[in-house]
DNA sequence: TGTTAGTTAGCATATTATGTCAACACGGGG
DNA sequence: CCCCGTGTTGACATAATATGCTAACTAACA
C-alpha cells in the first residue's frame, strides 16, 4: 500500500479520535479498499471488494460507511452522469473526462486548471470552497463504435 | 414560452425529420416541460409535471425520450453527486454550485469560467467538446442548520 | 385513407438505496 | 485485564429508481 494510503488512514483514525466515535474494522476496511483502487466504484463494487477483507460485512453497512467517510472528507463522491452513486478515494484537486455515450468517467490531472479563481464572494449565499472541471467530450471505444 | 425554447421545439422537429423518425407528441411533451423550468429535475419529477400535458404518458415513455433528448442533445444529463439522474433544459455552457451537504444545485452564469481552454490533443483518447465547472461549497440554508 | 416502421403504455422485474432494531464492538474507567 | 455504556453493525424489510418486454397504437408518407 502507498504511503498517501497509509497517511489516509492514520488521518481517518485521528478523525475518530476527535470526534469520539469508534474507529470500527469496518470503516477501516471500506477506506483501505477505495484507496487500493484508481477508479470510481459503484458502493456495490465497493462492496463486493471489501469482502475479502471483511467476508461479513453487510451491505447496508457499506452504504453507510461510504457516507460517514465522505462527511469526514476522506473520499468524495463523485459527480458521475449516470444514475448511481459513485466514490473517488482521491480528495486532491483533479477533474474527470466523461463520455456524453457510455458515462465512462477518468481522471485528469492538469495543473493548468488548478488555478482558477473561486467565485467572489458567496454567490448565490454558496460558501464555496473547492471546484471540479469536467469535460464531456467522447472516448475512444465510443468512437470507433460510432463509426460502424 | 420563451422564444428559446420555440426554437428548441423547431430544432427537435428538424433533427427527427433528419434522422427519419416520428415527432411523436410524447417528446414533445417532456421536451416542452424540461424548458419551463430552470430548476434539475429528476425524472420521476418531469413525469409528474408532464402529466398536466399528457395525462396518459407513462412513467417508462418519459424515461426513454429523456435518453432520446439527450442523445440528440436537446437536453443535458446533469453530473449531480447524488444516486438520481436530473436532467437540465439549458444547453448553453454554464456551471454549476453544488452543496456538499445536501446536493442541491444551481446554475451559475459566468463568462470569466468560459474561456477556460480545452485540453490539448486528446487527453486519454476522449474527443472534448465541451466542459462544465462545478463549484463546490455550503448553501446558505445548511449554513444555517449546520451552526445549530 | 391505407400501409408500415417505429413508438408507446402498462405491466413485470431488476437495480440501487434507506428505515428499523436487536445484537454486537469499540473505547474508557476501574 | 475486565466490565459498562455509547454508538455501530447486520439482517431483514421496504422504498426509490431504472429497465425489459410485447400488444396496441401513432406519425410519416405515398
Amino acid at each position: 500500500m502507498s504511503g498517501n494510503a497509509r497517511d489516509r488512514l492514520k488521518k481517518l483514525h485521528r478523525i475518530c479520535r476527535e470526534r469520539g466515535i469508534p474507529l470500527t474494522s469496518q470503516r477501516r476496511a471500506v477506506l483501505e479498499t477505495l484507496l487500493l483502487r484508481s477508479d470510481h466504484p459503484t458502493a456495490d463494487q465497493v462492496f463486493e471488494a471489501v469482502q475479502d477483507q471483511s467476508p461479513r460485512i453487510s451491505r447496508r453497512t457499506v452504504y453507510r460507511v461510504l457516507d460517514t467517510l465522505v462527511e469526514f472528507g476522506l473520499i468524495r463522491r463523485v459527480h458521475h452522469p449516470g444514475a448511481i452513486a459513485r466514490f473517488d478515494g482521491m480528495i486532491h484537486r483533479h477533474h474527470h473526462l466523461v463520455c456524453i455515450r457510455c458515462n465512462k468517467i477518468v481522471d485528469l490531472e492538469s495543473p493548468d486548471l488548478d488555478n482558477i479563481s473561486l467565485p467572489k464572494g458567496k454567490p448565490q449565499g454558496f460558501d464555496v470552497c473547492d471546484f471540479s472541471v469536467q469535460f464531456m467530450g467522447m472516448c475512444p471505444k465510443c468512437r470507433k463504435e460510432k463509426k460502424k
